[in-house]
DNA sequence: ACATTAAGCATACAAATGTATACTGGCGAT
DNA sequence: ATCGCCAGTATACATTTGTATGCTTAATGT
C-alpha cells in the first residue's frame, strides 16, 4: 500500500523545498502545508514530527535511488579502465535525480542526527553493491574483498560530494568528469601497489 | 583594530550556536543577541543581514585554521611514509578546533552561496599551501606539480569530511585515524603509478 | 444500513521573530 | 566645554509559527 495522497504530497513538498533551500531544518511545518496545497494540521495527521517527516523523506529518496540505481550498475563497469561510458551513466543519473541527490549530499552533515544516521546507512550500503559488483567480474583485479569495499567506499563518497557541483556548475562539468575519471583510477591503482607492497612485506 | 566588543561578541554567538545546531542558516537574529548577551538591535550596528555576519565568521574561522595549520605545517611530513606523528598533529589540531571545523564542514553545502563560495576558497588555499610543502621537501616524489596539488586537493577535502566524524564518534578514532593514513598513501602510490603510465606512453 | 475511522478543514491563540523609532551614555575631536 | 558619533538599549508592532479544539466528509467493515 503506497502512501496515502496527503502523506506523500508533504514528502513530495519537502524534498522541492529542501533542494531549493538546501537544508530540511529550517523547512517550517506551516510553509511545508501551503507548498503541498493543505492545512496545516493535516501534518499531524500523518507525522509526529518533522523529524518523522525527514526520516520518511530519507527512506524515499533512498528507493528512488537506488533503484534507479540498480538500473545503472547494470551496465559493464571495469574500474581499471573507467571508461566514458559508464561516467557518463553516473552523471546522466545525477541530472535527472537532481533534487534527490542534493538533499542528500547536503543532509549528510544535517541538524538532525537521525535524519543523517539514516542516510549514512543508504550510503554505506550502495558502496557494498556497487563492490559486490566489482568483485564479481573484476577479472583484471587481484584485490581483496575488503580492499574493494575500502575504495568504494571513498569513491561513493568523492561521487556524492561532485554531485552537487556537477549540478550547479554546467561550465564545468567536463572537468569534473575528468578530475572524478583519474580519481577513480588513481585510487584503484594505489590500492593495488598498496596491497602488493604489503604481500611482498608479508613473503619476506 | 580589532572588531568592537558587541561585533566580535555576534561572531562568537554565531560560531557557537552554528557548531551547536549544525547550521547557520537557521538562527535567528534575536537567538544570537541572547546567546551574545546583547540587545536584538545591536546586530543592526554592525551587520547588514545575515549573510554578512554568516561571512564574517567564516573569515574568522579561517584565518584562526590558517594560523594554526601553519604552526602544523612547520613539523616533518613525508607524504609515502605517512607517519602517525604528522597525523597526530592533524588530529589534535581538529579536536582543539572543533566548533571552526565542523561550522566549516557543514557550511560548504549550506544555505547561502556567498557563505559557501568564501568557505570553497579557502579550502583551497589551504590545499595550495599544504601542496608547497610537500612539492619542497618531498625528495622522493618525482610528481609533477599540478598532480601534487590534485592529490592534495583531495586529502584535503577527505580530511575535511572525516574530521567531523573524528569529534563525533570518539570510539571511532582509532579506525578513522588509520582508515585516513591508508587513504593517503593509497593516492600518492596511485597518482604515481598514473604518472609512470602516462609517461610511458608519451615515451612510446 | 449503520457505526467507525481516516483524512482533511476552519478557527483560534500564545509565543517568537524581524524590524522601526526613539532614547542614553561615553569618547574623541574641535 | 561641547558637539557629534558610536555602541548599545527600550519599547512597540505586524507577521509568522506551532499547536489545540472541534467540525466535516468519504471510505470502510460488519
Amino acid at each position: 500500500m503506497a502512501y496515502a495522497e496527503g502523506k506523500q504530497k508533504l514528502i513530495d513538498a519537502a524534498l522541492k523545498l529542501s533542494a531549493e533551500k538546501r537544508s530540511f531544518a529550517n523547512i517550517g511545518l506551516r510553509e511545508l502545508a501551503r507548498e503541498a496545497e493543505l492545512n496545516p494540521n493535516t501534518f499531524y495527521r500523518h507525522f509526529d514530527s518533522l523529524d518523522d517527516l525527514g526520516i520518511c523523506m530519507i527512506e524515499d529518496i533512498g528507493d528512488v535511488l537506488s533503484s534507479a540505481l540498480r538500473e545503472v550498475r547494470r551496465q559493464k563497469f571495469d574500474p581499471l579502465r573507467v571508461n566514458e561510458q559508464s561516467l557518463e551513466l553516473f552523471f546522466n543519473f545525477v541530472l535527472q535525480y537532481q533534487d534527490s541527490l542534493v538533499v542528500a549530499a547536503f543532509e549528510r552533515y544535517s541538524t538532525s542526527p537521525t535524519v543523517r544516521q539514516a542516510l549514512e546507512g543508504r550510503l554505506e550500503k550502495f558502496a557494498e553493491e556497487i563492490a559486490d559488483d566489482v568483485s564479481k567480474m573484476g577479472g583484471l583485479l587481484v584485490l581483496p574483498r575488503e580492499v574493494i569495499d575500502e575504495v568504494m567506499h571513498h569513491i561513493i563518497h568523492h561521487c556524492f560530494r561532485i554531485a552537487v557541483d556537477y549540478i550547479e556548475q554546467p561550465q564545468q562539468r567536463d572537468a569534473i568528469f575528468e578530475e572524478t575519471r583519474r580519481y577513480i583510477t588513481m585510487l584503484f591503482l594505489g590500492a593495488m601497489a598498496l596491497t602488493d607492497s604489503q604481500n611482498k612485506n608479508a613473503a619476506q
